[in-house]
DNA sequence: TTGATTCGGGATCGATCGTTCCCTAATCGG
DNA sequence: CCGATTAGGGAACGATCGATCCCGAATCAA
């Protein structure tokens, strides 16, 4: 009843996520969000609430959306060696400023706040689950095609990976060079594979 | 000449890491500071000039004093695959309270600011590449002698290495379980040995 | 001891923070 | 068309931010 909205809420969540990942939590204010958004601030405090509210909710975004393609681009990577680095490459370099990196929004906020707040921490862990599914999925297709070495484990592999990726996208926040990247990518993974020469 | 200074400009930079690393550079501020260090606004502007230059004083100390007897703790490691995990877990895990983990002071800094403050940016890499030449000597001495497969490339481990040690720090960070952190350690480590079964 | 100088504590500055409130415009059900 | 209700713009709130200033206390050279 009465008047509605006249900007969508969702795609709005979506875009404060640009701003969020780069400056921050804390370096983000109310009014940068306004701002960018293009939206007033009783508008924004009326359809989230709050500044940390609507941070809640850029978490859940991020994680239906990239962490969830992040995941996909690993259920459905091609079973080699050349195909993980390809998928880690585009999960880790993906569309990035190399003026302003983002980085990813999750992995930002954890080393932001840390475990001073439970709600975000259950929200940043459910997207590094999503990313530790996909690559299980892989993992497991590689090792039993025998692209592996047949003596390593799965799990161990699929850990090792996960901190690499944690490791990456730090870097390129950093603003390391991608073309480094994508070299450490192939000469992380090989130690792993069966051809190894 | 007059009055001097009744603490040490130096240990109250020590302090501050402790601060700014656990709350961010946005997320600490001045009367924070001045409560941990004990020390008045005026006594720190005088000192320091102003948050700023705090901030960069205290990633000046953390390299020389962190971040080089982490190089260290590699130039020193035992030329072994157990000597190497020991170091790694010594680096990853020291002195973190499990509630409230610290993390890496570089790291964490990296991640929050990315390349916004170019004076910051030099500076973690420079902590970074203290890293990395402690990696690398112990690494040539793990290929030297035999413990590394012979047909790996001794700056692929080491690359492989800093951007693991990225990874774990922030899953300490994160609150992630020392233990499964360790276990990490040796899993990632194991395919570059020669003895691999 | 004296005069110059710097220190440390605290009040205070303007700016900005997150948030609330008020008011008008717009859209609903009837 | 009309009364109810909500959206949106913007002023304003108290709190806190980084930074400055003032002043009495302390320590120097002479």
């Amino acid at each position: 009843m009465a008047r509605p909205r006249t900007f969508d809420t969702e795609s709005a969540v979506a875009a404060s996520i640009d701003v969020f990942r780069r400056r921050g939590y804390r370096g983000t204010s109310i009014r940068d969000l306004s701002t960018h958004l293009g939206l007033s601030l009783s508008s924004m405090y009326r359809a989230y609430g709050d500044k940390h509210g609507l941070f809640l909710r850029a978490l859940d975004h991020y994680r239906h959306t990239e962490s969830t393609q992040g995941c996909e681009l690993f259920l459905e990577s091609e079973a080699t060696v050349d195909g993980l680095c390809r998928s880690l490459a585009a999960m880790v370099l993906a569309e990035e400023d190399p003026d302003d990196p983002a980085g990813c929004f999750a992995i930002n906020t954890a080393a932001e706040l840390g475990r001073t707040d439970a709600s975000v921490v259950e929200r940043t862990e459910a997207a590094f689950g999503l990313t530790r599914a996909g690559l299980r999925d892989v993992a497991q297709r590689l090792h039993e095609n025998g692209t592996l070495r047949p003596d390593c484990e799965v799990d161990a592999f699929v850990d090792t990976l996960f901190t690499l990726i944690l490791g990456w996208r730090l870097r390129v926040r950093s603003g390391h060079d991608p073309a480094a990247i994508r070299a450490s990518i192939v000469a992380a993974v090989i130690p792993w594979s069966a051809q190894a020469t």
